[in-house]
DNA sequence: TTCCTGACTGACCGACCGGTCAGTTGATTA
DNA sequence: TAATCAACTGACCGGTCGGTCAGTCAGGAA
């Protein structure tokens, strides 16, 4: 098995570890782990199933790589969140319409991730999904923390747990998109800023301290 | 094969059909669809494969039975919540804390739907878990447009995306537990609710129309 | 008593699974 | 030029998959 960071490709056009790679992510992302077969991926990526294996050891190594391929190109992307200094209001609003649009652009690994988490998570996944969500998540309670600190925001909530349901409305939001569409009650299901703006609205109204107030 | 609803039980002791079911939703719970055999459905219903097939058409027949069945056995429990006359905001509380309760209580049906939503839904699926979603979606709307209308809730949102963020936090709550117990800053991970009541009290916080204040 | 029907079983099927292996190819190096 | 080595392939392996089938068996109707 060859180093899976080679740049090689001798052979082929482009790098076929890559190539392989993205193919397994838009297979297992789609259909899941027991779904996809080697050949299947192997297919997708135009090369032998031979190859795959000649590449990675097994089917759960390549998912593994898959993951962290995956989760290291979102965190590079989505990571180290600008905290302005300015108002906390203002950040909390830019990173949920950050956070949603990421999901969104980046559906296919967000839906690896949290089928993922649905199962039972063999430790080694967790640390992997335990890495991607930490850091972002400890971001957003350090803006939330801040904004305590400078008694913008109610002091007696638990930060994490205000994080938690601002991320938390993003990610069901992304999830429930298509049974929401079928829902006569809702018409926001194809209007991730509309949501995410009222969503961040009657976050902030219940979580500013009193005496200050917002926009609206 | 013979009618499911039937309940012979000619020959084993409990219904054999029910056997099946039970054992089915548990394996699929737990791994999802593809990763569970019929073999190992049959024998942990201690019944012979060739008769899970008897009274399953096929594998995806027996998928559908068991999503069906949960479906009924969750919505015959959960469903119709006591609409009270009282203030919305008791009214709220109370679904919030019932809901993630149920939730908690069936985690196998919770998980088998989330998969469901997680994969394409080819439209049969979608409905079953459009009416399961549905009718209790309905009726925490309702109860929030109520008290729009009493002018006791802001009359500017959407209930349905109201309704949404409760439901979602519930959700999201369940889901992420796993992960969050790893999170140094989460400690609400194993308090469903003391999530609760905090989630209703910052999104009541932000939806109470201006003028009325909560306890605390 | 005979017959019929539905619950139930073990043996079996072709297809496909994850994974292996002997061998080919083409660039690199000595 | 010869040797080496990684990239790569087609053929193949044992095992398991979803599904079938001929046949056994118990109970109810005639």
């Amino acid at each position: 098995m060859t180093s899976e960071t080679a740049t090689h490709q001798t052979r082929s056009g482009s790098s076929t570890i890559a190539r392989i790679l993205t193919a397994a992510e838009a297979l297992f992302a789609e259909h899941g782990f027991d779904a996809v077969s080697m050949s299947a991926i192997a297919e997708a990526a135009s090369v032998s199933k031979a190859n795959v294996f000649h590449h990675f050891n097994s089917k759960h190594a390549l998912y593994q790589a898959t993951l962290r391929r995956a989760c290291e190109k979102t965190t590079r992307q989505l990571n180290h969140m600008v905290i302005q200094p300015g108002a906390v209001a203002a950040n909390l609003g830019e990173f949920a319409e950050n956070h949603l649009e990421s999901i969104l652009e980046h559906d296919q690994f967000a839906r690896l991730i949290l089928r993922e988490i649905l199962s039972d998570m063999p430790k080694e996944q967790l640390k992997i999904a335990q890495q991607v969500f930490g850091e972002n998540f400890s971001d957003l309670v350090t803006i939330i923390r801040r904004g305590q600190d400078h008694r913008e925001l109610r002091a007696d909530l638990d930060p994490a747990l205000v994080a938690t349901l601002l991320v938390g409305a993003n990610v069901f939001f992304f999830q429930a998109r298509n049974v929401f569409r079928h829902f006569p009650e809702v018409n926001f299901a194809d209007e991730p800023a509309h949501y995410t703006r009222m969503m961040v609205d009657i976050l902030l109204r219940g979580i500013l301290a009193s005496g200050s107030e917002k926009k609206t």
